[in-house]
Formats: C-alpha cells, structure tokens, sequence
RNA sequence: GGUCCCAUCGUCUAGCGGCCUAGGACGUCGGUCUCUCAAGCCGAAAACAGGGGUUCGAAUCCCCUUGGGACCGCCA
C-alpha cells in the first residue's frame, strides 16, 4: 500500500468494526466524513476494523454496506479489511522493535491481569510497569527458549504532555503519565486496534480523522505511534455521541438505533440524512437542507461540542416534510413495496394498481401520514378493488352510520348513479353534491362523514370529493351499497 | 476511583463582550380554516445549572462546585 499526501485533496476515512449494524451515531459520523470529502473534492475511505478475525462474516458487514448505500454515502475507496493487512502491521511492529521503539514483552495475560487487579484495588491507574522493557539479549532469549511468545510494547515517554488539538474540541492536553507502554502486537501477531487504525491512516494518507467522541482518550496513543514511525499526524476532529432520551448512550433498549430499522418504519433516507447533519452540527437557524446544500455548508467548525439527544419526533416531522415535498411517482413506488412488505396487501392486489394511482394515493394523503409503513396503511382501503377488502371501523360506524342517516345516504346513491362517467371529477362531483344537498335543505357536515365511513371504512382521510373522485364511480356505488346494507343490520 | 470531554427552553440549536426584555425549529397548549383527520396560518407557555471573579458591560472570558457522558484490555 502506497503512502499517499501531499495531494491538496482530503482524504477521510469511515472506519467502523463490523457489528452486523451501523448505528445512527456510527451513520452521523459517516455522514459528517462524507459530507467534509464531498466538499472539499476528497475521498471517502471505507475500511473495517476487524482485527479480529471472528468479525469478519458477511453478515455483519452486508448491513453496514446496505445501510451507508441506502443513506447514499458512497466510498470512494474500499471497503478495506485489517484482517487482510496483517502482514503490513507486522512490519510497521518490526521497524520499530528495530528502531528500539518498541520492544517485545513476555508478561503473560495472566500476569498482567493480576497486577491490573492489584492496581484497581490499590486505587491505582493501571499501567504497564516496564517489567520487560529492561530486559537484556540474554534474559529475552531465555524467555524465548521457555517458549514464551512475545507481545510488543510501544516505548512511551514518562513526563511532559502530549497535546491534541482538535477541531471541534480545541487544545486537549494529556500527562504522559497517564500513557504506558501499552501493546501494539498481540503475541498471536495481530495488531491492536490504536496500532491498526495509526498504521492504517498513515498508509492510506488521511488528512482528516472525524469520529466519535470515545475515542478522543486513544488520541495521545496514536499520536505516540504517529510520532515513532516518524508520520506526520492527521488533523483531528472529534464528533460529541449521539445520546439516547435518557443521556445515556443510545442502545437496543432504547427502541430504533440500526438505519436500517428506520427504513423498515417507513423512514426516507434524505430526512434520516437530514436529521442527523442537524444533530450536533447546523447552519443558522436552518432546518431543511438538500443533499447538495450540506454539502456546500458543511464545516467541521460549526459541529456543536456536547452530546446530542436523538429524537424521534423531529425525525418524524423531517420525514413528514420530505413525504409532503417529494416526488409523488417515486413515494408511491416505495408506498407499494410497503404495503406488500407489511402484508397490508397481496402481491397480486398491489401490482393491479397502477403506478399512476399510486402517487395519487400518495398525494391524496402526503398531508396527514408521517411514514411510508403509515402511508402504506392508509392506501389499503383506497386501492382494494374488492368492496368486501375494505374493513369498517367499529367506532365510525357507530357514530355515522346509523339507521337515520340511512335515507341520506340512499338518496345520495340515487343522485350519484346519474353522474355521467365523465363528469366524475372532484369539483364537479362536489358542485352536484351540493346542489342535490341545498334542494333537500340538507348540509354537506350531514352527509359527508357518513359517507367517508361508508365508502372508505373510516372517519378521517382525504377530502371527500376527492376520495369520491379516486375511488370512481363503479366503486363508490358498490361500496355505497354495501354499506346501506350495514346501516340495516345496525340495532 | 483516576483521566478527559461536555453544560442556552422537555429536545435540536442561534449566540462567538454591548444588536439579548436570549432568536429559530421539533414537541406541547390555545385559536383560525373546515365535510373528518391532517396540513397551513396566528398566538402562548418554555432555557443561559449554581457560585465566585475579569470588565464600564457578560449567555458569551477565567476559576470552583454540581450534574451528565466517555475512556481506563494481548476489545474495537
């Protein structure tokens, strides 16, 4: 792997340990990576931090790839595997047990686990004591002959501070008294994760490390490699967590945290992009931003220092705003694909509805649902062909479909029968309606909740005309029918 | 426990010494529109954690306290 500065053009990197999910904080920080190289023409570098061969299954890589594809964050380079880069971090480890920076160290787990918990007890830090760092030639090779497998110790200074000055954070000082020699070969060969990630950003010439808050207290140790491979350090930009409603960090228990449960709740992924851009970071008081506008905006300046608290309404109303604003044929395709994901209809029943009416359905409710799964629910009695598909709500009915408001309703089948095809629109349906009403010295607030009920099933939806004109005129009169033949059922 | 980070309405935030009787947004509550539900529009309640400094003047700068969070592995 080539060394690669120098160019002018950032390189960032999203490097995240396969989990079998991205998480929303882990998306924010893969957002924020993207959105700095997407402005400043630089690469966005996937990579997994899997040293740990066991994490490297499909399984929990696939989702990471599914969810960063659906947010429409894509890499310029990758995804790049650590379990395939051994080789290299055993050579970076070589050159410096060479250089007398680093040296090999033949404590046993069992050992150091010991003086750990001796430590804990003695309200102690523990830190490594340098047991294997003054050991001569003679004592490491009789160490070797035991059978001893060494692990490697990164030399690290005992006094004076190390400083990290980060772009959200400002300067950061840490006591190197607070740093020990801590390992960066694994006696098995493998790296450790701060010796990984150094020679990793190194070689793949990253310019701007953005990431999570936690990792902030690994920065003087990868700082402490930077320096004894002679590389130059990238500029760091750490990103406050993403908490959940109770400011602990967001977890399982919290409800939603995979992107890819929101899909499945019907949640577009320009308002889950635009959710979290504004989470700990904005732009004056905007709150809508295009793809195209975070780019041109964005600034790792502007990130917010504290943690941010993730909240589902706000997201709801984001994706709201998106479903009112978008694109109708699109929505309704993915509007079909729910209601049949979510067995609200058939396969069968959703392909006879053509991808005309579907941004209908999409347009007749945009206003009133929030989700694409809410959306999806809401189209069911609207699409359904089969008058007997369409479930009445015991509740609407009680109160509107009662037996006096029978004649009304059988009056307005009459009228309706005699509305030409082609006069079928919702403005002249509701010219008619009206008319038939005034001569029956009727109100329309008499007539128009009994018959949403009666045709729809339910008490709140659409405009009624326009529910009328959408179902046409066929439909409406069997469901009319059959809903008169309810009222009479009614006690 | 040690170290580090953080601190403006319930939540996301504007604010980077005077423009702040602290602005916007979500949510909440009220009104309006109306064939329902929404959407829209109008309006209301709602915050500078506390205490010391610095300064002619602090939400803004410094210190302490308190509160939250993160990290302390041959995990990542």
């Amino acid at each position: 792997m080539a060394t690669e500065t120098g160019t002018g053009r950032p390189r960032v990197r999203f490097a995240p340990s396969p989990t079998g999910e991205l998480h929303v904080g882990g998306a924010r920080t893969a957002l924020f990576n993207w959105l700095f190289a997407r402005k400043h023409g630089g690469a966005f570098i996937l990579r997994f931090e899997d040293t740990d061969v066991e994490r490297n299954r499909p399984e929990l890589i696939e989702p990471i790839l599914e969810s960063l594809r659906w947010l429409g964050l894509d890499w310029d380079e990758g995804p790049y595997f650590q379990s395939q880069r051994l080789a290299l971090y055993r050579e970076y480890a070589e050159r410096l047990l060479e250089e007398g920076r680093a040296y090999p160290c033949y404590c046993t787990p069992e050992e150091l686990e010991a003086k750990r918990k001796r430590a804990l007890a003695e309200k102690r830090t523990p830190l490594y004591d340098g047991t294997c760092r003054r050991l001569t030639p003679e004592e490491r090779e009789a160490l070797e002959r035991q059978g001893r497998r060494p692990a490697v110790r990164i030399v690290a200074p005992k006094e004076g501070v190390t400083v990290v000055e980060d772009v959200v954070r400002g300067r950061v000082e840490f006591d190197n008294r607070e740093l020990d020699d801590f390992i960066i070969l694994r006696s098995d060969g493998r790296p450790t994760y701060n010796f990984a990630v150094v020679v990793d950003d190194h070689t793949m010439g990253i310019t701007h490390v953005i990431r999570a808050d936690e990792h902030l207290k690994n920065t003087p140790k990868q700082l402490l490699i930077y320096r004894a491979l002679g590389a130059t350090p990238p500029v760091f930009a750490h990103v406050p967590m993403v908490l959940a409603k109770d400011r602990t960090k967001l977890s399982k228990r919290h409800g939603a945290t995979a992107v890819l449960e929101y899909r499945e709740r019907g949640i577009l992924p320009e308002a889950l992009v635009n959710y979290l851009a504004r989470l700990g970071w904005s732009h004056g008081d905007q709150e809508i931003f295009s793809r195209e506008e975070l780019i041109e905006k964005f600034s790792l300046e502007a990130i917010h220092p504290s943690p941010a608290i993730f909240d589902e309404e706000k997201l709801l109303w984001l994706n709201h705003h998106y479903i009112k604003t978008g694109d109708p044929r699109r929505l309704g395709r993915l509007v079909r694909e729910f209601a049949v994901k979510k067995g609200f209809l058939s396969e069968e029943e959703a392909q006879g509805v053509g991808e005309e009416r579907w941004a209908r359905v999409v347009e007749l409710f945009r206003e009133r649902k929030r989700t694409l799964v809410e959306l999806a629910e809401a189209a069911v009695p609207f699409v359904v062909p089969d008058p007997e598909r369409v479930e009445y709500d015991e509740k609407a009915v009680a109160t509107w479909l009662t037996p006096e408001r029978a004649p009304l309703l059988q009056g307005l089948l009459g009228t309706l029968k005699d509305v030409p095809e082609a006069e079928w629109t919702a403005p002249q349906l509701e010219a008619r309606i009206r008319a038939w009403l005034e001569a029956q010295g009727r109100q329309l607030k008499e007539l128009a909740q009994p018959c949403r009920v009666a045709v729809t099933g339910t008490d709140r939806g659409p405009g009624l005309f326009e529910t009328l004109e959408f179902l046409g005129k066929a439909q409406t009169l069997k469901r009319l029918e059959r809903a008169l033949q309810l009222v009479e059922k009614q006690p």
